[in-house]
DNA sequence: CCGATTTTGTGAATGCCTTCACAAGGCGTA
DNA sequence: TACGCCTTGTGAAGGCATTCACAAAATCGG
């Protein structure tokens, strides 16, 4: 079994994919969804002072194997160094650039229950190159209050508040029965991008871009691997790998 | 960690491990990932009174193309009606019995920040299946309280805790220093399935599932091809779907 | 009972991703 | 310079997953 990589599939359909004007490098979705890992181990590494790593130990870092690094890393242009291993800033940088995270892109927030505080407060976006830029709820209790320093505002303001921020990226918390309207009025004022935490299927125009997170199923998909390992218990030997879809 | 390896081993074999159990499929891990909302959507059907449903349909309330919906199906058996569709209540059923969720299963919840108090008041665990039997937490002021209705426990007691309700499958929301120390402890103590939301990849033995849930690692996808749709705006035609990994 | 209509279930084709395996390239040493 | 060692980058092969397209049911009206 494979790693996570099902999550990358996990939302969509969608091959709009075709290719427009031909001779633009095109990165395989899979890998883009793997440089976000290595750019954290990167991370890792920088801290501690590592200068250069090999594909091998990043890899282990990241938790895949070196051949699948290597052609990851390949897609993106040839940074490394034959018999000594990739310059961790250099590679940093690259892999920064390629995802686009050098813009320092603003994020509007919708929805402040818990988990939208847990991601309100979630340090890991800042420090990636994204800046919470708008914080938007239906409560009374909560608009016109601050969250971590940013002014929490009213739903109706949402239009206006993602035109005048020019924002392109939305982070959808609020329960499912509102979240399409959420969207819908999202879209029109302009956003591309959204990362959906309420458990509905979105709809939305062919321009813009959804990923969905799920706890249910993935609670779910373990369910289903835990029950088939209870039902095959009796061979109890098994040698191999354990990170598993 | 190529751990993935030995379980495609151990598929060349498959023909064996069926011999075995008899009539036990083996469903490819894509399926098993939409299953789950496959589920969500029949639920809806459900409340809204609907018998019966066709591929069409539920595919298009999943998010998914009809073809792709067919097969996942057929892989759990043949529970459709040809000229009519699919009865809403049987197929839920089929399932939910294909995930293991008919058996209430326990679950540990360590971390109770604002992401795991968003966790444990989540509503779709329980109606899914899933029975959330110990929240714990390090914080002095947090033990000992209540937390919907379910005492908060040290993490000293985690082994006691695991092993005393008998829980197969953990979710960490601990920040990311302290999960590789509480993933060992889980699994030493029996837990077989982990789904982690902290920022780090988690080493574990081969007989151990674990699912990652990084949000930081979502919104970098989603800026990826922000950046690219951005980088080729002046070819304003795009015919097909939106929806993308 | 028959033919028209609908929709499933599934071989076959296609394409994407992963893995293998090794040649190419760079460094250090003498 | 020559040689040995190490690690990258990448064709080629193989495995999964998706999509296509159609034969096989099942229902309905007459």
């Amino acid at each position: 079994m494979t790693a996570q990589r099902d999550q990358l599939n996990a939302v969509g359909d969608a091959a709009d994919q075709r290719a427009v004007s031909g001779a633009e490098r095109t990165i395989p979705d899979a890998t883009v969804a793997r440089l976000a890992i290595y750019l954290r181990a990167l991370a890792a590494l920088a801290d501690a002072g590592t200068a250069t790593v090999s594909s091998d130990s990043l890899a282990t870092a990241a938790g895949v194997n070196s051949a699948k690094l290597r052609k990851d890393l390949s897609h993106l242009g040839s940074y490394g160094v034959r018999g000594v291993g990739y310059d961790v800033v250099l590679l940093t940088e690259q892999i920064r650039s390629t995802l686009g995270l050098n813009e320092n892109r603003a994020v509007a927030l919708i929805g402040l229950g818990h988990l939208g505080q847990a991601l309100a407060g979630y340090a890991g976006f800042a420090s990636r190159g994204f800046r919470i830029s708008a914080l938007i709820d239906a409560d009374p209790i909560l608009v016109g209050g601050r969250l971590r320093g940013l002014a929490v505002q009213h739903v109706d303001q949402l239009e206006q508040v993602v035109r005048s921020e020019n924002i392109a990226i939305a982070v959808i918390a609020v329960p499912a029965g509102a979240a399409q309207d959420v969207c819908d009025r999202l879209v029109a004022a302009g956003v591309t991008s959204i990362l959906n935490f309420a458990p509905t299927v979105l709809n939305v125009p062919s321009h813009v871009d959804v990923r969905k997170v799920d706890l249910a199923a993935e609670l779910q998909i373990l369910s289903f691997h835990d029950n088939r390992k209870a039902s095959r218990a009796d061979f109890s030997t098994s040698s191999a790998a354990g990170v598993v879809r």
